[in-house]
DNA sequence: AGCATATAGATGTTCGTGCAAACAACTAGT
DNA sequence: ACTAGTTGTTTGCACGAACATCTATATGCT
């Protein structure tokens, strides 16, 4: 190929400082829920997500889905969050290859407790720094940017409307 | 703590969607980087930083704060670049203790090969999805959001002018 | 029915990263 | 010079993540 469309010195600033934004931002989150909750920012998902679920329960797949991750990695985090009792697995019952995964009393206990620090957090870093139009220009590039990401809208998560 | 201030129905789904367009962009361009280049994106980071520096060399310290690293990290980096001849390792003439990481021609020869590629891609997902006024946007909301997460600009790489 | 193929999920290996510890060399105060 | 403390860098270890592989079940086709 013999035309790179370099970027010019805005497009540069815009992008780097993009770069250095969400990689400082998850680092002081993982380490907040880390040092705080001894957990990963994919475990902390399982359990918002499953919380949120009819039931308090999701198949193995919608829940790989819903929280953006490979089946290989949520069946690792969910097994070491079985060994902490936080969440259990029942076979599913219309399709024998399926497992359901259930937040138990436990687990949901443990997000109660972990979710206000993780807000505060999320709060005090991304969205108090920015004015409330400048959170809605964030919400819309994300779309944006989203859409390009994923051609058929797979994330049900982020409903657009 | 009694009063969290949870997030409305706006901010929970701006964040959600600045969580999944973060985590997706990532992850693409990891996989972009892996399967061009054999390389994380942390790698390329240290290559293009060099790369740009005066005699394309730099100590270790300063290379870990350009490039958002924890000298552990890069430590392990530049470990790796050394064996494949990508980078040397020098003694600081000025302070015993320090070590000067320099690019080698291999090591630029790379960089210069594999740029095209990941630019490309930087276009394609977040650039090109985006109007210029959004770019801009996204810009000057990173400031704010960088100048919350770095209080004292650290982030020489990112000057706000 | 019978076979190919696709899907759900688990497992093992390899690799990158954080953390804490180690060590060397610099600096300041005595 | 001597100590105390700090800074620059590397290293060992433990852990999470990606990828490929494996087993079991489901689905489609003939």
């Amino acid at each position: 190929m013999v035309g790179t469309r370099w970027l010019d010195a805005d497009e540069q600033r815009t992008w780097r400082a993009f770069l250095a934004m969400t990689e400082l931002l998850a680092d002081a989150l993982d380490r907040q829920l880390q040092t705080d909750a001894h957990m990963t920012h994919a475990a902390y998902a399982v359990l918002v997500t499953l919380s949120e679920a009819p039931g308090r329960a999701m198949r193995m797949s919608g829940l790989a889905r819903a929280t953006n991750s490979s089946q290989s990695r949520l069946s690792h985090v969910v097994a070491r969050h079985e060994e902490r009792g936080w969440v259990r697995r029942d076979r599913c019952p219309t399709d024998r290859r399926g497992q359901v995964a259930v937040l138990t009393d436990a687990g949901f206990a443990i997000l109660v407790a972990t979710a206000p620090g993780h807000v505060e957090t999320v709060r005090r870093l991304l969205l108090d720094p920015l004015s409330q139009t400048q959170v809605h220009q964030l919400g819309a590039i994300c779309q944006s940017v989203l859409a390009a990401l994923d051609p058929e809208g797979t994330l049900s998560s982020v409903p657009s409307d």
